[in-house]
DNA sequence: CACAAATAGTTGCGTTCGCAACCTTTTCCG
DNA sequence: CGGAAAAGGTTGCGAACGCAACTATTTGTG
């Protein structure tokens, strides 16, 4: 049995519908997913996207650096030092040079940041959950496993730092 | 045993691993694709990703409009204008005023847009599919279903023209 | 030890993008 | 009919982004 979409002909004019071609849905899903959070980071809190991975990355860790960021987050450098940047001249991040190795900057929240991460955080999660309240438990575990599956595939996976 | 992620507690630093939040999550995977499908676009036909939604749009479709481009692919209005100035430059496609209402522009391919679209889907589609076949069969209808919801529940399906 | 290669991070520059303002044509209604 | 509002589409402008080049520090190697 053929699934849902025809199969590719070798003819004039080639069947595809964007709205059926997984990059474009899972591009479409992303930037409307993410416009929704984005009110709550630029609305409440003065943050862009860039401004808010970095909080969110630095918030549980210790001794954060600059790349580490960059490569969890798959975010270009240049955006990682300014989003830094930012965050340092409102007082929510401080950068420390290493001692150790003195090319790195060891990242910290301040007491502000974490005021501000402690109050942001259950509200994106919140916002996450209602999104993904839609799906059954069941559902929305399949669903997070085909993410697991693509993402392994692409290297997008945890473990690898590149 | 715990699943995936502790519970959100009320405490000073409520736990948010990134690289477990769906949002970022689908940010990720998108750009990811999106980067890969790119180097197709851009290296073997110069074209960027709006031209080739708009390419993708237009093709299949008669007596298409760029607010209908607009729409269904929910890019800014701007960057399908420009998109479209780019390909009617490059003699993919032509805008001819509609005399019925004169503000709508109809568009299409001429012939050297169809032999390119042509050229092009079936590589788009083949990419679709190596990408897709890290998953069952299986797995894939699952994965697409929960697609499906989160599309249907923030109205970006097909049937929605806003 | 010294010098080349590599790494952390910043900055200048050109491109792209979205917002707002604008022009033109059509629709809505008194 | 006629003017206001709406809709399709374009453009000016400022912000954000990625690339490439740069500085500073560390590592590797003869």
């Amino acid at each position: 049995m053929e699934s849902k979409r025809p199969a590719p002909q070798p003819q004039d004019a080639p069947p595809l519908q964007l709205g059926d071609f997984v990059p474009f849905r899972l591009n479409r899903l992303a930037a409307e997913v993410s416009e929704h959070l984005a009110e709550i980071y630029r609305a409440r809190f003065g943050l862009d996207i860039p401004e808010w991975r970095v909080m969110a990355t630095v918030g549980p860790e210790r001794g954060c650096t600059a790349q580490h960021i960059a490569r969890s987050t798959r975010m270009h450098k240049t955006r990682v030092s300014r989003a830094i940047a930012h965050l340092e001249k409102r007082g929510l991040m401080t950068r420390v040079t290493n001692s150790a190795d003195r090319r790195e900057m060891e990242l910290r929240l301040t007491r502000a940041g974490r005021r501000l991460y402690a109050e942001l955080v259950p509200l994106a999660l919140e916002r996450e959950n209602s999104l993904l309240a839609c799906m059954s438990r069941e559902q929305l575990r399949a669903f997070t496993a085909g993410l697991d599956c693509l993402e392994t595939f692409l290297g997008l996976r945890k473990g690898s730092a590149d």
